[in-house]
DNA sequence: ATAGTATTTAGATAATATTCGAAATAGAAT
DNA sequence: ATTCTATTTCGAATATTATCTAAATACTAT
C-alpha cells in the first residue's frame, strides 16, 4: 500500500538485514533479534514497520510469533523501477 | 553510495515524481519546481537529496542548473531486489 | 559596475522516526 | 492459579526530515 511506506521501510539497514535473514525461511521475533545489538522493543518496532509496508507476514505458533518474507511487494517495486530501464525508453 | 540514502531518497513522493519527470530528458531546477506547489528552496532541498543519493546528475548552462536521471543506481537497486525473487531461491 | 534572474544556503520550526526501559499482553507449562 | 517466556505497547528522549522565509551566490545582460 504505497511506495512511500515501502521505500521508507527499506531505507533502514536493520530492516534490510531482517529481510535478508528471512530469505532462508521464517524466524521468530526473538531469533531475528538475536542477530542485532538492539532491545526486543526496538526489534519489535522494526518488524511492525516491515509489516506495515507489507514486506513481511506474521503467524503465531505456541508463544512465538514467526515472521516470513512477503515477496509480492518487492516484485511491485521492481516493476516500478523497471520504468527507468534504458531499454524501455 | 549506500542503499540507505537511495531508499530514503525514493521514499518521498515528490522525489519519485521528479525522477519520473526526468525520464523525458533533463530539466532545470525551475522547470522541475513549476510542477509542484513548493518553494524553490524546498525543490532545491529535494534535488540535493536526489543528488546525494546519486539518482540525478547536475550540469550548469548559462544561469540554469539542469538535472538529469542517473539510471545506474536504479539498476543497482533492481539487482539488490532481485535477490528476493522466488526463482532465485 | 549595476541590475536581474536562477538557484542554493542558512536558520527556524513543526512533524516524524528511532531507541530505550518499564509495563502490559499472550500463551505455555507447571 | 501461578509462574515463565516471548513479544508488544507505552512514554519519554533524541535525532532526522521537510518546509518556509530571508539572505547569499552565481551567472547574464545591460
Amino acid at each position: 500500500m504505497g511506495f512511500a511506506e515501502t521505500f521508507k521501510a527499506l531505507s533502514e539497514p536493520i530492516r534490510r538485514e531482517i529481510l535478508i535473514l528471512l530469505r532462508q525461511g521464517s524466524l521468530s521475533a526473538g531469533e531475528i533479534g538475536s542477530h542485532f545489538d538492539l532491545t526486543g522493543a526496538t526489534i519489535s518496532y522494526h518488524l511492525s514497520q516491515l509489516k506495515k509496508a507489507d514486506l513481511v507476514l506474521e503467524s503465531r505458533q505456541k508463544n512465538y510469533i514467526y515472521y516470513e518474507l512477503n515477496t509480492s511487494v518487492l516484485e511491485e517495486l521492481m516493476l516500478w523501477l523497471s520504468q527507468f530501464k534504458e531499454e524501455e525508453r
